[in-house]
DNA sequence: TGCGGAACCA
DNA sequence: TGGTTCCGCA
């Protein structure tokens, strides 16, 4: 396991989670796992958490289009092609959209590892420290 | 803005 | 397999 804990929240995640590219049988960073980091460094206007359990609203965008490109070696990407990865999450019960307030979705945490790593003994810790206490789900 | 098909790529 | 790119539709 690996934390960052900078500011807004404690985020623990699996060492899968962190294997590099070039490793064996490894993956590539994954955009849903992109994003927690992201949210749990608080990571300065592009994207926060929102006001329901694993709710997120990108405040901008672009900006954070620029920095998943940024990351993916993909220069041009931008928020109708991240958008679009987001949407193919649905399916997979990865997330969903919170119709009607915009910009804004919702993880389903507790299909997130179940989904994506089938028979892995699997664990994900997501601590959120907010004023009004804070939340742990482990899957 | 948001959706999902389709072709394509590593 | 997870997107990326492009696009028509509502």
């Amino acid at each position: 396991l690996k934390a960052g804990d900078e500011g807004g929240g404690l985020l623990l995640f699996p060492d899968w989670a962190y294997k590099p590219a070039w490793s064996p049988g490894s993956r590539q960073v994954q955009l849903w796992h992109f994003l927690l980091e992201l949210l749990g460094r608080g990571e300065g206007g592009a994207i926060d958490w929102g006001r329901e359990w694993g709710e997120f609203v990108i405040r901008d965008p672009e900006r954070l289009a620029r920095l998943w490109g940024e990351r993916k070696g993909k220069p041009h990407m931008n928020y109708d092609k991240l958008s679009r990865a987001l949407r193919y999450y649905y399916n997979k019960s990865i997330l969903h959209k919170t119709k009607g307030k915009r910009f804004t979705y919702k993880f389903n945490f507790s299909k997130l590892i179940l989904v994506n790593y089938p028979g892995y003994p699997s664990f994900l810790i997501l601590v959120q420290k907010e004023g009004d206490g804070s939340s742990i789900i482990i899957g």
